[in-house]
DNA sequence: CGGTATCCCATGTGATACTG
DNA sequence: CAGTATCACATGGGATACCG
């Protein structure tokens, strides 16, 4: 019951609130949102996710992959290739996700049926 | 387009960004979830929900009814009484905390099954 | 009972520049 | 290509005390 550990989620007591601390944070949901399909690179995702530096990118990567949401694989080329998926836990997530940004979209005035796992013509532009 | 507006989500583009700058924040969810059943007073909620300070809890209250997330409801007696809800779209986050929470509890080991909504026992102590 | 006021610190996040 | 390094700052959140 130590208070003072560190930011590491032990000893929460409350699921949702243990929930957030993993998920939480400005961009991780959206991280997770942007690996729904599959496999990214680091330059895919740094391109297609608009307002977020790359020390951002990648300290919220390390985080979620120390975290065991988020595979990190390093292919030994070059140029180099680093390539990033979710784990089974990481895609465990993907229906609450899915469910917020249906309300989002919804509460944004867009139209929630279009389907966030296999729609394209907007959510490669705008997501 | 104007950057320098608010904290207010007006122009996010991502609506996974979106719907986290609503609910994010570090008790958000929490609360949304204590008021799952329905009308909560503030002495209530505070003495359910460990590990928030009363300016905290009076915040993210306020926070969350200008969202359009909560009511709030003041009764003018004495002792004076305060009421909170969820507004409809507030409610329509239940499913997904409800997800949410589901998942939390069966990443820390305990039954996923237990259901929260009309769950007791172990949910008036914990969560 | 249901809050406020004040102060303060930690951390999260951003801008910019540079690298193996 | 896929990051790091460094600096700087805003804001989120906590402790404590007090109020109508």
């Amino acid at each position: 019951m130590k208070k003072s550990e560190k930011n590491i989620h032990t000893d929460t007591i409350c699921a949702v609130d243990y929930a957030f601390q993993r998920i939480g944070g400005k961009h991780k949901g959206r991280i997770i949102y942007h690996l729904r399909e599959g496999v990214r690179r680091y330059g895919e995702l740094r391109r297609s996710m608009t307002g977020i530096t790359p020390k951002m990118l990648t300290q919220v990567l390390r985080e979620l992959e120390e975290d065991g949401l988020v595979t990190r694989h390093v292919y030994l080329e070059v140029p180099p290739r680093v390539e990033y998926n979710l784990t089974d836990t990481g895609r465990e997530l993907l229906p609450f996700i899915t469910l917020l940004s249906q309300w989002g979209r919804k509460q944004m005035g867009m139209d929630p049926q279009c389907e966030p796992v296999n729609a394209g013509m907007l959510l490669e532009e705008s997501v």
